[in-house]
DNA sequence: AACTATTTATAAGA
DNA sequence: TTCTTATAAATAGTT
């Protein structure tokens, strides 16, 4: 691709020379990137990192942010990958993704967004649906806990203990709720489960 | 850059030479891409939207996963676009979108990736931070609303809905929480408010 | 940064 | 699409 002498494509090891390189081709291919976007009507976004870790980036005018550009990236993307997940099952997680990275900006810009009330009680129920998933999540692995803890404690021949674990300890670890009667078990399970 | 004729940079009218100009000149792209990556040590990502839709993209072999290099784009992207913020509060927010970000992924591959409980912890605390955003943002168009009401009210000379104002009802309007005695001005608010 | 001898990319035609 | 080829562009080595 070069002139005088052909170059291998290889790292170039001497660093003046690498740099030089860089900077010309850099140019180069930025500007075949906005021909190929202008000439034929594509979106195209080119993020380029020096080996020093500087960032160069480019997008084709059309798009008006990155952000959506990635997103249509990240669904295209996903759509190439097998999804192990039923056709209907990925459609409603995707739209979840929508509204929780929508919620994101919102975070981000703060109040530079208008969002309308109804937009607003959607983000807030999508939110809720995520935490509702967490504390599912939260509960799981307390629960396997739990049940290593009482095979542990079978072992040793302490039945008593059993009782406890009938009642779904779970539900009042979350939030600011108070352990009330089960505070001493709640602090004995903190100290013995080994959350890493 | 062409042969036979130069060609002017806009965008190509008839779509079969449109076509046949993206192929060639992708391929090209590309190939640069891959060609600027090995040589200059760098690492790139490259995304290709053709008009119609369909995605190509290339990613140096360096960059281990395409998500990775999205961080740093948004870190490097971020850091240069003076954010007006104090530097604190920005770092807060990054940690917290970071956190979102984790929670994201946590919703779209489900239980693919494990997170320990600390972790899961965090992203609930996050995730109810905001909760509560949304909340007072809510709050805040509800409160808007309830002025412009009250100026429509007192331009009528009814003075006599001035009580109802004194109380905040927002806080019970989210949720599933029953509006209880004020059921009826919630429901009257609902049918006036313009919330477009 | 510029120059220029060459290599590469590619527009148009088959 | 795919190939061919005449020509425009990119750029390696050099100053």
């Amino acid at each position: 691709m070069m002139a005088r002498g052909r170059l291998e494509i290889k790292r170039i090891e001497n660093p003046t020379q690498r740099q030089s390189t860089f900077y010309k081709r850099r140019d180069g291919l930025f500007k075949k990137a906005r021909e190929l976007a202008v000439l034929c009507d594509a979106d195209l976004l080119l993020l380029l990192f020096s080996s020093s870790g500087k960032l160069y980036h480019y997008h084709s005018p059309s798009v008006s942010n990155v952000q959506e550009l990635l997103r249509r990236y990240e669904v295209a993307s996903r759509t190439r990958i097998p999804t192990d997940q039923g056709g209907e099952k990925v459609e409603e997680m995707e739209k979840m993704c929508e509204f929780l990275e929508r919620e994101i900006r919102f975070m981000r810009i703060g109040e530079e967004e208008e969002y309308t009330f109804p937009v607003l009680e959607v983000i807030e129920q999508n939110l809720e649906a995520a935490i509702k998933k967490v504390r599912e999540e939260k509960d799981r692995k307390i629960q396997a806990e739990m049940e290593s803890l009482h095979r542990m404690v079978k072992d040793r021949g302490l039945e008593g203990y059993e009782l406890c674990e009938k009642q779904s300890l779970a539900p009042t670890l979350h939030g600011d709720s108070s352990f009330g009667e089960q505070a001493l078990f709640g602090y004995e399970l903190d100290l013995k489960l080994g959350f890493d």
